[in-house]
DNA sequence: CTGCGGGAGTGAACCGGTTCACTCCATCCA
DNA sequence: TGGATGGAGTGAACCGGTTCACTCCCGCAG
């Protein structure tokens, strides 16, 4: 039943006695009487007319595309695209998602393509913000991008994570339960440029008396589980691993259990960005989450609002909330004293 | 350096002194001498032309967005929505990914919001393939629909799950290893016309001597653990669980381990669409994978061949593939016979 | 030599909105 | 009373391609 053909704009005019211009002008709300916009909008409505976008972003010059740029292997980022596309939707954007999959040499591509692709915004989680490629974008694309104060470009408007508070408090979390010795396994990110969590992580466990030795590791759960078996197996073992990403830590959870180490009895685990599977493995994941939904609101109304409406910086910063489970405890054991 | 203005259809045809009509028509292979097609594809590729997407939508009548609408809960089909979306981005296509939360009434309400849109195309993991509303969708905008032969809609073309396979092999498995009575946890959906899966599992169970107990769970850990836990709770507990669903399977290691039955020697579990952490899992998890890549391809190239082109049906079945690890065992277990 | 078929190329309409520059007219103030 | 003001509404250009109907011209058959 596809029925009767679209309605135009040319439709409604001829209903309502006006001209294309008024017609238009009034359905925005742009100009014209308010007795005429509203009884313009009442016709429109009578007679199911929709304006047809793509006309709309031939004439407005813009697209009503957007892409989601950045490193999507990981589910909790896979599951932010996703979010991200839905939340697009509900302001009648469509979207791009393009996986650069840790890869400047792929961001670079994508980026380049995008510019014939005519979007009108790209929201990123940049692998490389320094890269000179950023510059290609044209100029009235907006940019949002998404990651902690280090990853994020400080040109663009930015979604901030507080990595800061995040780390500081696991650490903390940590030397409160008397480890003194925490391995840190972060994710292998191509450049990274000054490795912004570790070195914070070095200077703030300085300062509570705690040693951190950062080791990188892939995102997958296999490859993690070699990173962690390997820094569990040096001289000094780590009395807690600290894992930037669930997944990581989920790999630290085999290392252990291969290694004949329980958790959290001789090792405590704490992980990042409770998936939802945090609370599914034995002891469940101590770890930190996020309010995906309210960072994907703020992304896409950054790039949707006009320029200058949200905050003076254009900044909006997040703080993980910490999430104690099983995986954590006091070193040494105190069921164990010295036996 | 937004640099030179972007180069429009008219730049080339100055360029090679021929006509918009005679430059569009080259560009795209359509008409004009071969000589001259290769000459004004050279201009172009030279003044770094491409056509605009906005421009060629209006006057083509197709606006090259694609919708992706299903029920995108669990980590599986949110992966395969970003693959879905990435693979037509190859395309020069842009998603709209809509999230139908397993709900016919919202399935409803994105078709019709789909059609203001101007899709020409959805790619749909259907909720409720027999509903009406789907004559609403235009006649021109091309459907293809991913999942199981009964869960597909029959008139669209299909990428069909072949869940015969699937829950044939692992029936005979567990069969195999000895197991008379297996409970089977499928997922929750709000109208499941003669609830397919489930039935299929009952008769092929029967013809192969094992009493096949059906039960519905939700997809998240933690509804499968209640749903699980209620099963093997149960007078006449079962030895094995099959599980349609990875989630789903972890929610049963999670009810076992709350009873207190030890995987696989108590209760073997089988899992389904081989998630990522199906490996992670102790013992790891035996499940099916499926080649989630190849079934994109096919539902994005059912979607860009030409009409006819692909399978006479309109049809590709994908077959999942068995992967045996840890988590089934012969029952009774061998090692303590009568003791 | 005439007539015809067909390939190459062209001008103009068209897709469906947005926006600019303009006219018209009622109102208000000097 | 006359001129400035400004809100309502209009015609036409415009965005950048695609496609239709047409002309022109060359070659070939009758």
């Amino acid at each position: 039943m596809t029925g009767a053909q679209r309605k135009t704009l040319q439709d409604i005019a001829d209903a309502a006695g006006l001209s294309k211009a008024a017609t238009s002008y009034a359905l925005r709300g742009l100009r014209g009487s308010e007795a005429t916009q509203t009884r313009v909008r009442a016709i429109a409505d009578d007679l199911g007319y929709s304006a047809d976008p793509i006309a709309r972003a031939l004439a407005s010059g813009r697209s009503g595309n957007v892409a989601i740029v950045g490193s999507l292997r990981d589910l909790w980022r896979q599951g932010l695209a996703v979010m991200l596309s839905e939340a697009l939707r509900a302001q009648e954007l469509s979207s791009i998602i393009a996986d650069v999959d840790g890869s400047p040499q792929r961001e670079e591509a994508v980026l380049r393509s995008l510019a014939a692709q005519r979007v009108d915004g790209v929201i990123v989680l940049p692998v490389d913000p320094s890269a000179s490629y950023w510059a290609e974008v044209p100029a009235q694309t907006r940019i949002v991008s998404i990651g902690d104060a280090l990853t994020a470009r400080p040109e663009s408007e930015s979604v901030l994570f507080d990595n800061e508070y995040g780390v500081g408090t696991a650490l903390q979390h940590l030397a409160d339960l008397g480890h003194r010795s925490v391995g840190l396994l972060a994710p292998t990110l191509p450049t990274t440029p000054g490795r912004p969590a570790e070195v914070l992580a070095q200077s703030l466990g300085d300062s509570m008396g705690v040693t951190v030795t950062v080791s990188s590791s892939p995102s997958s759960v296999h490859g993690a589980a070699l990173a962690a078996a390997q820094l569990l197996s040096g001289a000094e073992r780590p009395t807690a691993l600290f894992c930037l990403g669930d997944s990581i830590a989920f790999g630290a959870y085999r290392a252990a259990r291969e290694l004949g180490l329980s958790v959290p009895e001789d090792l405590s685990i704490l992980g990042f960005d409770d998936s939802e599977l945090a609370s599914l493995v034995s002891p469940e994941l101590t770890t930190f989450g996020w309010d995906e939904q309210a960072i994907v609101d703020a992304a896409v109304s950054a790039l949707t609002l006009p320029e200058g409406t949200g905050t003076a910086s254009g900044q909006v910063m997040f703080r993980p909330v910490f999430i104690e489970r099983g995986s954590t405890a006091r070193q040494p054991p105190p069921s164990v004293p010295n036996h």
